[in-house]
RNA sequence: GGUCCCUUCGUCUAGUGGUUAGGACACCAGGUUUUCAUCCUGGCAACACGGGUUCGACUCCCGUAGGGAUCACCA
């Protein structure tokens, strides 16, 4: 059942960076918490670039955030590579937009040619912090304006007074006049700046959900007065009872909402994810890693999913993990936790660890496809899923593979020293291991090598030899495996077939000089 | 410095006046015939501080301290 509200009103959200360079936990979770939000409604998702910054725009970035995007599983509806109804989703093919917008600003008497030069402001600026006070550049506004020429930055004349405006995640925020500011439209390389180009863009776009990092939170009062000189509705904060009571009254609703002109979209500021040290944003300098870096590392892109979204939101259960059908139907901005929140690597592997060992085999082994060993590549096909059975619990993340697996794969090469580690095994006679191992040996031949026949014939080996599973198992394993741990000694000579475990046990015992 | 935001175990958090302050990660101990992992059991561990309001504050108000964001022809 639809609210008239929502008929004419559907919710698009969109995500726009600028491409310069690649994108880290934090970019990717505002990215996500506005795809769920559209998702959630039944929305438009959109992407797009804010590339109007030439200088620091980097090859190839634009590409590396489509992947980024891609690759955690944040599909987007519209875009530059996809296309939409909305388009150009590439700021600098929307220049003619942006100076038409400009001219209706200029013709209302609300935006003038910047006089000074940069010199010049950046005296004035200076000037105001030596006096300790907050630089304004309406204070320097000149009398008399000039006309244009597109030569000089392009400013917005504001008319201070103060805003309140309700923030999704914020709560009600109320500003004071003087920070409304004449801050730049166009800048005089003829780019728009942030500043303006996303209010126009998403007007066009007909965002109705503006969510983004609470950076932007400061420069709310000068969005909103240019919303006002936009001649947006700035009242309209119950715009759908409004309208549905409407109809009915006196006829002054109606035209006061006509004239009040759109209505403002909602805004959600998010707080931002801090370093490990918790004391900065988590950033690129501080080493954030690329999303992709994670990917290509072995994490999975549910866990990916999960732990962003869990880091500053929660559903108010004991829920600590979830999929994306279930952010997408429980995922709300009001949860969202109003400060930072630090990356805890260890928490993230947990995760990792859990999505991994939810998975079928089938699904891990298309997972793991990049992941194994060199020497597993010949090996039987059906070996391999075996050896991933018996690894599956292990794997904190998928690049973990090699170092778990590789002697099911290749031949190691005994390594006696590994016994001193052992507390039992380092007491252990030279005369008493070969014993043991010979003992093995001919009992192990008599077995037909199922896990289950295997456990009995270990257990029977446990009483021939009178030995304690600390000393037998241990000794046995190593000789097989001669790695740090493995999995239960059963399973491993299982997988590990008759023919190369006898082999092995021999090759150890011809070691053992 | 101005403005805005934030403050519960080491970390992520639940909590909206009366709770033994709950969960998860991490850590520690024990268990599952060796090891590692999984799994199970148990343990350690928090309301930044100071004033109010109230019969009663982690919860409401005011300060203080601490942290963060921002003050660009960057986004």
């Amino acid at each position: 059942m639809l609210y008239y509200g929502e008929m004419t009103h559907s919710v698009r959200t969109r995500f726009a960076p600028s491409p310069t360079g690649y994108l880290h936990v934090g970019g990717i979770r505002t990215a996500l918490f506005a795809y769920l939000v559209a998702k959630q409604a039944g929305g438009a998702f959109v992407l797009r670039f804010e590339d109007t910054d030439k200088k620091r725009e980097v090859e190839g970035s634009a590409k590396h955030l489509i992947e980024s995007l891609h690759a955690i599983g944040i599909e987007y509806d519209e875009g530059p590579d996809i296309g939409g109804a909305y388009g150009p989703y590439i700021q600098s093919e929307r220049l003619d937009r942006y100076k038409a917008w400009a001219q209706k600003l200029i013709d209302a008497g609300r935006a003038y040619a910047d006089p000074y030069s940069a010199e010049e402001v950046q005296q004035f600026r200076e000037q105001a912090q030596k006096e300790k006070r907050a630089f304004l550049y309406r204070n320097h506004r000149p009398e008399s304006a000039g006309v244009w020429d597109g030569s000089q930055p392009l400013r917005f004349k504001s008319e201070p007074k103060s805003y309140s405006y309700h923030d999704e995640v914020m709560g009600d925020i109320a500003t004071s006049p003087e920070v409304v500011d004449d801050f730049i439209l166009i800048k005089s390389d003829g780019y728009p700046t942030y500043n303006f180009a996303h209010i126009v863009d998403d007007t066009e776009m007909e965002i109705s959900h503006v969510i983004r990092g609470q950076e932007f939170i400061s420069s709310m009062p000068n969005f909103l007065a240019l919303y006002e000189a936009l001649g947006f509705d700035m009242t309209a904060k119950h715009e759908a009872q409004a309208e549905l009571q409407g109809e009915g009254q006196d006829g002054e609703s109606i035209s006061t909402s006509q004239r009040r002109g759109k209505p403002l979209p909602k805004f959600a500021h998010l707080p931002h994810i801090m370093n490990e040290q918790g004391n900065k944003k988590l950033g690129k300098r501080d080493g954030a890693k690329d999303v992709l870096d994670y990917i290509r590392g072995g994490y999975l892109p549910e866990t990916m999913m999960s732990f962003i979204a869990t880091l500053g939101w929660n559903d108010g259960t004991e829920q600590e993990v979830f999929t994306k059908d279930e952010l997408v139907e429980k995922f709300s901005l009001s949860r969202v936790q109003r400060g930072g929140a630090r990356f805890d690597e260890k928490r993230l592997l947990w995760m990792n660890g859990h999505f991994i060992r939810e998975l079928s085999l089938d699904e891990l082994e298309k997972r793991v496809e990049d992941f194994w060993p060199e020497a597993a590549l010949q090996a039987d096909s059906g070996h391999r899923r075996n050896v991933l059975a018996l690894a599956q619990d292990r794997l904190k993340t998928l690049a973990d593979l090699p170092t778990l697996t590789s002697y099911f794969f290749e031949e190691p090469s005994p390594d006696w020293t590994m016994l001193e580690g052992n507390k039992q095994l380092k007491k252990l006679e030279k005369d008493d291991t070969r014993h043991l191992l010979e003992q093995s040996v001919s009992a192990l031949k008599e077995s037909d090598f199922t896990a289950a026949a295997l456990q009995e014939t270990l257990n029977q080996l446990l009483e021939t030899t009178g030995q304690k599973p600390g000393i037998l198992f241990s000794l046995i394993r190593l000789a097989v495996s001669w790695a740090p741990f493995s999995p239960a000694l059963p399973e491993t000579l299982a997988t590990l077939g008759k023919e190369t475990t006898l082999k092995r046990l021999e090759t150890a015992l011809a070691s053992l000089s």
